[in-house]
DNA sequence: ACCTTTCGTGATAGCCTCTAACGAAAGCGT
DNA sequence: ACGCTTTCGTTAGAGGCTATCACGAAAGGT
């Protein structure tokens, strides 16, 4: 099969045009943030005239939608190749770290501050349940057996769980698995994000070995 | 002594005015996040014309460097009430979720995605070293006798600590508690963020009863 | 009552998004 | 190879924004 579904030449100079829109997009994102992307200078960057581009893109709002899309994808593709042969936790979460640092603001635009009247396409969301899916998969290769009684003692969320798993769709894992994910996901995002979002600048301490030392604790029977 | 260093009636008008620009400017990053933070829309809203407000504040950048301020401000002064007789790291966390789950925007133009280019003056930077500190407190008198002894088996990030720790100034913490208020800081950022980036909508289970599950994990005397 | 400082205004430049209308170019079918 | 049709890129323009400037008006201080 053909990557692109491009067959006649117009749909091919469209496809490419449009790529190369988003390659600028991407250079002003990583340097000046997702606030100051400006549809107008990337087409004079590329010798075209104002709005040009509006026969590539709807709109602003339509091309970020776009780089969403594709920063999800290129985040699962990561994820998917950092996993082969076996989901393994450890490297699933250093391959995230590795994602993220290569360009923050890539990763400030999936889990970043949202824009309040934002909603994202179905697609996009696919996307994401397929990144969470594989981080669970991990969880649920992390402790087959004893996964169950993984709780903390006291704490009655993986009941909650039990009672609230429809998110999980038909992932047979149980509800200690999930706990365990929901745990990884929000721990290494906290991580990360303050380290992306330039928090430790200045403190000293080496951010990796926080990160490390936190996978640790995620990878340990009872987190 | 006064609160405003407002003698003159100038002063006294000159201040209030700023106070109700910062009132509006609050309303609008509430609706439509700090990204579309419009000084014109603010000065029609309160019935002024356009450049006037340039006369109580420099430019956009500086009205949103003092929403910034304050906003450290409050969740100090926040923190400081939520925490009076003793640093208690339960209450305070919970103060801070409460904080943050009143206006998710003002959490996040702290918290949140970064502009590449700013740099945070050093009297905001201060107030954030005092947040910091109360953390650090907390969880001094979490563990004052065990504390050094608090460190994952074959993590030696307490040890990286000891050598990496003068970002706490002068703060008498033996490197278990620093280890123990980044992990605090981080994992509590980490489900608060996403709690408040809408990331677990639609997901069923209740994000507070995550939030106290993580809770308890930090309070425990090997987190 | 005067003088000085401050305030608010309109005008202007430059940036942005986005729409509309027009001419040019390229692909497609015959 | 020729014409038709679709698409492309342009300029012009509306409306919004930040920010500066110069001017008149208002208010405070002496």
């Amino acid at each position: 099969m053909a990557r692109t579904g491009a067959d006649t030449p117009r749909e091919r100079y469209r496809a490419q045009l449009r790529e190369e829109v988003k390659k600028h997009a991407w250079e002003q994102i990583a340097t000046a943030g997702a606030s100051a992307l400006s549809l107008n200078a990337i087409a004079k960057q590329m010798g075209l005239s104002g709005p040009a581009l509006y026969r590539y893109f709807a709109g602003r709002d339509e091309l970020i939608t776009e780089l969403v899309r594709d920063a999800y994808r290129s985040l699962a593709d990561t994820l998917g190749a950092g996993a082969v042969g076996g989901a393994d936790l450890a490297a699933l979460a250093r391959a995230l770290r590795g994602w993220a640092l290569a360009d923050p603001q890539r990763y400030f635009l999936i889990y970043g501050t949202p824009v309040p009247g934002y909603h994202a396409p179905a697609d996009t969301t696919a996307i994401a349940d397929e990144i969470m899916r594989m981080l669970v998969d991990a969880c649920a290769a992390l402790t087959p057996e004893v996964a169950g009684a993984s709780e903390t003692p006291g704490a009655s969320f993986g009941a909650h769980l039990e009672a609230h798993r429809d998110w999980a769709g038909d992932h047979p894992a149980p509800s200690g698995v999930l706990h365990r994910f929901l745990v990884v996901w929000t721990r290494l995002h906290g991580v990360l994000s303050l380290e992306l979002a330039g928090h430790f600048t200045g403190m000293g301490f080496h951010p990796d070995l926080l990160f490390e030392a936190e996978l640790d604790g995620l990878l340990a029977p009872r987190f």
